[in-house]
DNA sequence: TGAAATGTTGGGGCG
DNA sequence: ACGCCCCAACATTTC
């Protein structure tokens, strides 16, 4: 029958109807376009039943649908696994084309690989595009054609090709061109999953004119609370960056490393379960189950550790210089295989990106590439004098410091520092690759 | 995007 | 005035 084809934008990690260059090609295809949200099992199977980071897609999900509807049109979300909901879909409905924005980690890859071939299958064509980063994977790459694997110069490619071409949003997305469809969208609690207490907090920019002077403070709590909104697309790139200048130097550094850590696991997928580099391979981790459950609980004795780790426990964030002391922490004085500690920042952190995570506890760990040198290693203590002299952050986290609840500290700083470089030592003395 | 250990220098106390 | 010691302050090396 001469049904008229629709268009599909198929919404992943971007939770927003501007600025959203998908969106933007979708509704420009001619066909009329319906939006498409699937909750993946494959994913949602892991998380607990009030996870905040659901939620806030939901609540999002509920924003785009509502929006919708004023233009005549829906939101449709489905459950399930996403190639399987895929078959339905397209013997549901008489689809033309699909439109995504890219998603570079190893399952999402995999999954659209997947998808696309179903979809050339049934001769629907399938678009794909660059969205949550200014430069994707091999934009930015050596003159020999290699990717970096290096912040120093990586960044300095970068900027020289945002000097050349730097992108703008695309703003005033024609919602008129949407499908007239009048989908209903599926309640939380039938997708398994209820409110959540924690909330994700709107993003403020406005700190980003004081970044590099406040950001190694965690008591001023200067933070801009933009990366969750990054994880989720509910801003796009674009838009941030272009509300920076020549004075932004610091924080756009920042998102460089985000695409950094993104183009490094796109090329070297190894990295999500084994070093990036081979040769730390033999550190024999202590693996201590009762130590890594003190540094969980933020019971280390150590007011900068166990401060951080109850902001993250309460909050769901943590403080990025706290971050580089509780990590550090965990790999070196317990010898923690950085694996544990990744694996729980994932499980509770708002903002938890595959690739900056993994990057950074690998940088932490001294496993990663660029990543710091084995032997330097933090002193609670002393990150603690410098960062927060006055106590203010371990207070407000720890409120029990200083009184005789207090735990003291569970391994002595010098005793663990020795026995960290004695540990990294040996292992690269005589290395195990494979 | 460290910190500790070790080395160097220079001023002051003191015989 | 001189040499010696001490040690803080800074610099360099090492992990």
């Amino acid at each position: 029958m001469g049904e008229t084809k629709i268009s599909v934008c198929w919404f992943r990690r971007d939770l927003r109807l501007e600025d959203n260059t998908a969106l933007y090609h979708a509704l420009r295809s001619g066909l009329p376009v319906q939006a498409l949200f699937i909750f993946d099992w494959n994913i949602l199977e892991e998380l607990p039943p009030d996870d905040a980071r659901v939620d806030f897609i939901y609540r999002n999900l509920q924003s785009i649908h509502q929006r919708l509807r004023k233009a005549g049109s829906s939101l449709l979300v489905r459950h399930g696994d996403p190639l399987a909901i895929w078959k339905i879909l397209t013997a549901e409905h008489a689809i033309g084309s699909v439109f995504v924005n890219r998603d570079y980690e190893p399952y999402t890859l995999e999954r659209d690989r997947q998808v696309e071939m179903l979809l050339r299958h049934k001769n629907i064509r399938f678009f794909s595009f660059k969205d949550q980063v200014i430069f994707e994977k091999d934009e930015i790459l050596k003159n020999d054609g290699t990717p970096y694997t290096v912040f120093t110069p990586y960044k300095n490619r970068w900027l020289q090709e945002f000097g050349a071409t730097p992108p703008r949003p695309r703003e005033g997305h024609d919602l008129r061109a949407f499908l007239k469809s009048g989908h209903t969208i599926p309640e939380l609690s039938e997708l398994g999953f209820r409110e959540s207490r924690r909330e994700v907090k709107e993003y403020d920019l406005s700190v980003i004119d004081r970044y590099e002077e406040t950001r190694d403070f965690p008591a001023a709590d200067a933070t801009s609370y933009l990366s969750p909104h990054l994880r989720f697309g509910t801003v796009g790139i674009r838009r941030v960056i272009s509300r920076l200048d020549d004075t932004h130097g610091v924080f756009l550094s920042e998102l460089i490393w985000r695409e950094f850590f993104m183009q490094i696991l796109f090329h070297f997928p190894h990295v999500v379960s084994q070093n990036f580099r081979a040769r730390y391979n033999g550190i024999a981790w202590r693996n201590r189950e009762d130590d890594f459950e003190r540094w969980c609980r933020g019971t280390t004795g150590y007011p900068m550790v166990d401060a951080g780790m109850r902001q993250l426990n309460q909050t769901g964030c943590m403080h990025n210089r706290v971050r580089m002391v509780t990590a550090g922490f965990l790999c070196k004085h317990l010898l923690i295989d950085w694996r544990w500690g990744e694996s729980y920042f994932a499980r509770m952190l708002l903002d938890y990106e595959l690739s900056s995570n993994n990057g950074n506890w690998q940088w932490a760990a001294g496993t990663g590439c660029d990543a710091a040198p084995y032997f330097r290693i933090f002193n609670p203590e002393e990150q603690m004098k410098k960062f927060d002299p006055e106590l203010e952050y371990v207070k407000k986290w720890l409120p029990e410091h200083g009184s005789s609840d207090a735990p003291a500290p569970m391994v002595d700083h010098r005793e663990a520092r020795s026995r960290a470089l004695e540990t990294y030592r040996k292992a690269l003395e005589d290395p195990i690759v494979f």
